[in-house]
DNA sequence: ATCTGATAAATGACGTGGAC
DNA sequence: GTCCACGTCATTTATCAGAT
């Protein structure tokens, strides 16, 4: 087995010393071309790679981003990671990913490991419970910027879709299209962005002068698994047999929408109007196609990880964070046609 | 006095070995 | 059982010898 080779090998084979093979290495000092030329091809021949952990204990930076999200696997955060990888990656930073599952003790847990691991900066997506930690980080000079949610009240960079705007924009359509009484799934997790999704829901009832009907606003437990959600999901729909139309708030949620539907038998939209939040490829498939609230998945990732890394460049001033709510594209397929047209 | 080419030593965090 | 010096590894500062 040959051993992992390093600097002090290089001096030795070429009668030098560790600064010198440094300085050659990194275009710095004054080493003539002789010694320059030996170094530079010792390091080839044995293969010389840098130790990035040596580098990064002697200059304090890792080149490494700690990216945490809700769930790596997920199509948004899956789609969003690629995207902030090779943004990354052009800059020289490399990821380093963590899932919460939106469960405090787990976000908690994640920001601690990347600490250790002196990540340069991170890209959070937070929740309520893990301001403390992220205060802290800001506090230690760590470059910080939230993504798909924020802390109200905290003055820290992040970038989501406008929410609210979102689902309001959604829910004209249905009404436009001639439907009263719409239905509102989401989750019981206390995020700020389901918040907001269910403000512009209901805001979008009011301006119209409908009145909002709690009965059909369904917030499902995070935690049960597939079967037992949609159980409830369909008994929820079955419950309701005025309801017309059915947003869902998240890209998961929608799928299992669609799957009750299916095993109900329904037809969309003649029986029931379909909007999803977050457009999946299931959706322009499925027949006759769902209308999703398509979230600008590519711009939060570039503006999330571009705001990230001119922060760790120092080229933005202390305590400027940039805010962004970014306008999501309502995507028009079947789900949504008028009721006399269908 | 000034410039070149090269180096020793300090630095960073932390586990390990040896001394007491 | 406590404690400090040491090894890990690449970078950088301060510095030195020798040439101009």
């Amino acid at each position: 087995m040959s051993k992992k080779v390093s600097i002090k090998d290089i001096a030795k084979l070429t009668n030098t010393s560790i600064t010198t093979v440094s300085f050659v290495l990194n275009g710095k000092g004054h080493i003539s071309k002789e010694i320059s030329k030996k170094i530079l091809d010792t390091a080839k021949e044995i293969g010389y790679e840098p130790n990035r952990m040596a580098i990064g204990l002697r200059t304090g930076v890792s080149k490494v981003i700690g990216l945490v999200v809700e769930n790596i696997g997920g199509p948004f955060f899956g789609e969003m990671s690629k995207v902030i990888e090779a943004e990354a990656e052009k800059s020289g930073y490399r990821i380093i990913y963590c899932s919460t599952d939106n469960q405090v003790n787990k976000g908690k847990e994640a920001i601690r490991m990347l600490t250790q691991q002196l990540v340069d900066g991170y890209i959070i997506t937070p929740f309520k419970g893990l301001e403390e930690e992220v205060l802290k980080l800001i506090d230690q000079g760590k470059p910080v910027v939230l993504v798909d949610g924020y802390f109200p009240g905290l003055n820290i960079s992040h970038v989501l879709v406008d929410n609210y705007n979102s689902v309001l924009k959604a829910v004209n359509c249905f009404i436009e299209g001639g439907y009263r009484n719409i239905g509102f799934v989401t989750s019981d997790l206390d995020l700020i962005q389901l918040d907001e999704r269910l403000s512009g829901y209901k805001s979008a009832l009011i301006s119209n002068g409908i009145k909002e009907n709690p009965a059909l606003i369904f917030k499902l437990p995070y935690l049960l698994d597939k079967s037992e959600g949609l159980k409830q999901i369909k008994t929820f729909i079955n419950t309701h047999p005025e309801m017309d139309a059915i947003l869902f708030t998240t890209n998961y949620l929608g799928v299992m929408g669609i799957i009750c539907v299916k095993e109900l038998g329904l037809h969309i939209p003649q029986d029931l109007a379909f909007i999803s939040f977050d457009d999946t490829e299931i959706f322009s498939v499925y027949p006759p196609g769902i209308t999703t609230i398509q979230q600008p998945v590519y711009q939060i990732a570039k503006y999330g990880i571009d705001i990230l890394l001119s922060q760790m460049k120092g080229s933005t001033p202390e305590n400027a964070a940039t805010k962004l709510q970014i306008a999501s594209n309502l995507i028009e397929r079947g789900s949504t046609v008028a009721k006399n047209e269908s």
